[in-house]
RNA sequence: GGGCGCGUAGCUCAGUUGGUUAGAGCGCCUGCUUCACACGCAGGAGGUCACAGGUUCGAGUCCUGUCGCGCCCACCA
């Protein structure tokens, strides 16, 4: 067996990147009733390129995967595993990009019109779209790509229909004018999770309002006055001291010639302001809610496009900040400003093109979502889902339990459009899975229909089911679903993990998963969120092909704590690197050695073996629990620690290298969920001609675990050490041969000990646990300086650590209640250090 | 206004149900071209676990409070 000098993942990663493809290795078969894992990805935009985000849930999930297909059923049989890939249309992203496009062009999406617009993103998804699916392939993400699914395709497009329509029929989705909220920019209707709220320094405008037929005025506080031409009333408490006198009484709008009813409404805080607030049922939610109770006119005075509407006047084709300003002036100049206080607001801007976003009222399609949401609730309550960590079920129960309706209607081109005709002759509205000829209510074939598409997230939140052939009762959709596991960040939760779960418990009666695992947002160094604006980006194309896929993975999963965010460097990535350096480096010093029958274990052999069989249970365990850091962790000080730097070590001297191929095969097995490319080729090289993803995972067995041979292996580790740090010490060349008297029991192999020191040892049993080592030492007959000094400080250490253990000890509650393992442990550790004291007294004697 | 989380070695972070000198990587110091690997080997320094109380035989780990930092949700003008 030969292998390249210098591990160069560059040289084989794309191979088996295209080789797990074209084998259709990651290939699921569906066995109805059979025991299965399956996931679908949270489906990247099209428009999207990979990023460090997707490179660190895909190595998670990857892992996941990748370690459940390769474990077995207790009765030793594979279990149908299943990664679905695919892509989302993401409408706005998607839209913004083509729209973007088009503008460099000179034109918009109007002169092409829908149609050709609509061919126009397609064309750019065909050519395109396929881009980010290149790169999780070239990543080695183990997807079924046999099944890959966009959520754009017929299928799927049949199942959003479907959907719409059984929750239309249940009443569950309703049409009505509301207020949303509205991105000038994006000229759609945003839901509330599309709204970022930012605090911004603002001011209160505080405008004097006369009553009508009286000295008096009402002064309100706005934070907004360019909206006051829009006022149809005005609210005082109802406690107010004034509401007698002014209640059913009229104040004169100022700058206009518009008389408002004064009304009594809580809404008005008697501690806030002046007492008394404005309504503005057209552009405020609150307001939009007490211009109903109070029954006041709605009068749209900022348009669509953030302009000043005809009913603003002569302020009509004004932007609405500029009509801000000269609505303030104008007050001003008019006397009826009373005054301005700098005030801090949250204002609300549209999550993808970040423009204020404007409240309107407008017609628009919306989903019921209290009945939805409590069987969604319950699912989580008793079980039936879980979140890892456990404590995310808390935000989840949290915008659960306050949900409001979803706005899922889009003016936009880009999307599902909603299945929905307006009757030109009795203005019913039809709602239908297949176009419908005649109107549902009349009969008149003059149908057009809505023009509207729905939000992104309500085909994402179909996924688990629709991509396995839902509504069909296809043999994929009764193998895999419910899928096992969602893994998708905190960020996505309400868009994405809460509607999934609502929609899954409404369409398929069951839950769309049954775990959650929320992992947290790749950062940089300084743990910035990486943008492209800030520069502080790490490509993960370019990192993947500079150190490897591997070492970037295993780099990220090792950075990475349940739940917590990772802070991601180059420096990361170097240790996966290395890490990967290390198998390749120690796997060409196996395959220089002849790999012949394994004949009488050797105490390393036996002690590997126990070792590994450790690290086995490590790392299951660390994969049940969703815990990579800790599967990387336990395979690292496997590998490195204790195969490298002990094992190998000790076998140099040693022509029976047959029970190290059979470590080595394990190693690769347990590392291969974390790093799946170089322990493909190393599989390979080792002469194996199908895939190692396909291979059982290694499990625990407690009949392996050697407690003889970990003793044993400790003493030889323990004398060893000892032996350097005297080297060290003295500063002794360790081509100079020492010779000196060591005394110890058992079969610790001197050569070894010779050869790892060189040391010449005679050797004799000694009393208890422990030895004596007492050597020659060429130059410094006694103790050097550095020694003395540790000596010193090691035993200040063992003094008080002594004198606590004998507190203890003698501390009569603590030997009544402490279990007998902590004494008995306490107790031995106890002699140990009064022995190391003794030592290291006679030592600092000489 | 609610909710969640964090503060452990110079830096980035681990630390399962409270239990036996608190760990890793990087950085630092001292040696080493030892025939797998300098992306390495060997040895070493470095921590009153934010602070103050409490529970306990025993607290980095549980409880309360304080300080500092972060995130999410929310229609208070």
């Amino acid at each position: 067996m030969e292998i390249d000098k210098v591990y160069e993942p560059q040289r084989f990663e794309p191979h088996w990147a295209a080789w797990w493809v074209g084998h259709n290795t990651y290939r699921a078969e569906a066995h109805p009733g059979q025991p299965y894992f399956s996931l679908a990805i949270p489906p990247p935009n099209v428009t999207g390129s990979l990023h460090m985000g997707h490179m660190f849930e895909h190595s998670i999930i990857d892992a996941q995967v990748r370690w459940r297909r390769m474990k077995r059923t207790p009765d030793g049989k594979a279990v149908d595993t299943l990664w679905l890939p695919g892509t989302d249309h993401a409408g706005i992203a998607t839209q913004i990009m083509v729209e973007r496009q088009l503008a460099e062009e000179g034109l918009s999406k109007r002169d092409l019109g829908r149609d050709a617009f609509e061919a126009r993103v397609w064309k750019w998804k065909e050519e395109n779209g396929g881009r980010i699916v290149e790169q999780m392939k070239r990543a080695g993400v183990s997807c079924d790509w046999s099944r890959e699914r966009f959520t754009l395709d017929p299928g799927l497009s049949r199942a959003v229909r479907e959907a719409f329509v059984r929750l239309y029929e249940k009443g569950l989705i309703y049409q009505g004018d509301y207020i949303v909220n509205w991105c000038p920019r994006c000229q759609t209707a945003l839901s509330d999770l599309e709204v970022e709220h930012e605090e911004g320094e603002g001011s209160l405008w505080h405008i004097r309002y006369p009553v009508v037929g009286s000295d008096e005025s009402i002064v309100v506080a706005t934070t907004r006055p360019e909206t006051m031409l829009g006022d149809t009333g005005v609210a005082i408490n109802p406690l107010d001291p004034r509401a007698a006198r002014l209640h059913p009484r009229n104040v004169k709008l100022p700058l206009t010639d518009r008389e408002i009813p004064i009304v009594l409404d809580e809404m008005a805080d008697l501690a806030f302001g002046s007492g008394a607030v404005k309504i503005t049922p057209a552009h405020d939610p609150n307001d939009f809610e007490a211009g109903k109770r109070h029954d006041l006119p709605s009068i749209q005075v900022i348009g669509e496009d953030a302009k000043m509407t005809a009913a603003a006047g002569k302020f009509a084709g004004l932007d609405r900040y500029e009509a801000r300003k000269r609505i303030v002036a104008e007050l001003q100049e008019l006397g009826f400003l009373e005054k301005i206080e700098p005030y801090k607001l949250n204002v609300g801007k549209c999550h993808r093109c970040k423009t204020v976003v404007e409240p309107l009222v407008s017609k628009q399609w919306w989903m019921k979502m209290k009945p939805l949401a409590e069987p969604a609730i319950a699912a989580v309550e008793d079980g039936r889902i879980t979140f890892v960590p456990a404590n995310w079920s808390k935000t989840y129960f949290e915008w659960m339990y306050n949900i409001r309706d979803w706005c899922i209607s889009r003016q936009l081109w880009w999307g599902h459009r909603i299945p929905a005709w307006y009757c030109g002759d009795c203005k019913g509205v039809t709602v239908a899975r297949e176009t419908p000829v005649k109107c549902s209510h009349c009969g008149s074939a003059k149908l057009t229909q809505e023009t509207d598409v729905l939000d992104t997230w309500f085909s994402s939140g179909l996924w688990p089911f629709s991509t396995l052939g839902w509504p069909d009762d296809t043999p994929d959709l009764r193998a895999f679903y419910p899928t096992s596991l969602l893994v998708t960040g905190f960020d996505i939760i309400f868009f994405w993990a809460a509607r999934m779960i609502m929609l899954g418990m409404e369409m398929m009666g069951d839950v769309p998963f049954r775990q959650v695992h929320i992992h947290g947002l790749v950062r940089d160094a300084e743990r910035q969120k990486m943008s492209k604006t800030k520069g502080n980006v790490i490509d993960p194309l370019v990192v993947n092909d500079k150190y490897g896929t591997d070492a970037v993975r295993f780099g990220l999963l090792v950075a990475a704590a349940p739940g917590n965010d990772i802070a991601l460097s180059e420096e990361v990535i170097l240790r996966g690197r290395k890490f990967a350096n290390k198998i390749w480096n120690a796997s060409g010093l196996l395959f220089s050695k002849l790999p012949n029958e394994p004949k009488r274990e050797s105490l390393a052999d036996r002690w590997i073996g126990s070792r590994l069989n450790t690290a086995i249970d490590r790392a299951n365990k660390a994969f049940e629990h969703h815990r990579y850091h800790e599967a990387a962790d336990a395979v690292w000080t496997f590998f490195w620690d204790e195969f490298c730097d002990w094992y190998l070590e000790v076998k140099k001297s040693d022509t029976d290298w047959g029970f190290a191929y059979q470590v080595h095969e394990k190693a690769l097995l347990l590392l291969h969920p974390l790093m799946p490319f170089i322990t493909e080729e190393l599989w390979h090289r080792r002469g194996h001609q199908t895939s190692i993803a396909l291979e059982p995972y290694p499990q625990y067995e407690p009949a392996l675990n050697d407690a003889d041979a970990e003793r044993e292996m400790k003493l030889l580790q323990d004398i060893v050490t000892a032996v350097r740090e005297l080297r060290a010490d003295h500063k002794i060349d360790r081509k100079v041969k020492l010779s000196g008297t060591l005394s110890l029991g058992g079969s610790v192999p001197m050569e070894t000990i010779e050869r790892l020191t060189n040391v010449g040892l005679e050797v004799r049993p000694r009393e208890g646990s422990g030895f004596d080592l007492k050597l020659d030492l060429p130059e410094a007959a006694g103790t050097s300086d550095e020694q003395r000094e540790r000596l010193k400080k090691d035993n200040e250490q063992l003094d008080k650590i002594i004198a606590n253990s004998l507190r203890q000890l003698g501390n009569e509650s603590f030997v009544a209640k402490a279990p007998a393992h902590v004494i008995d442990g306490m107790r031995a550790k106890l002699a140990e250090y009064q022995a190391q004291l003794a030592k290291n007294r006679a030592a600092l004697s000489e």
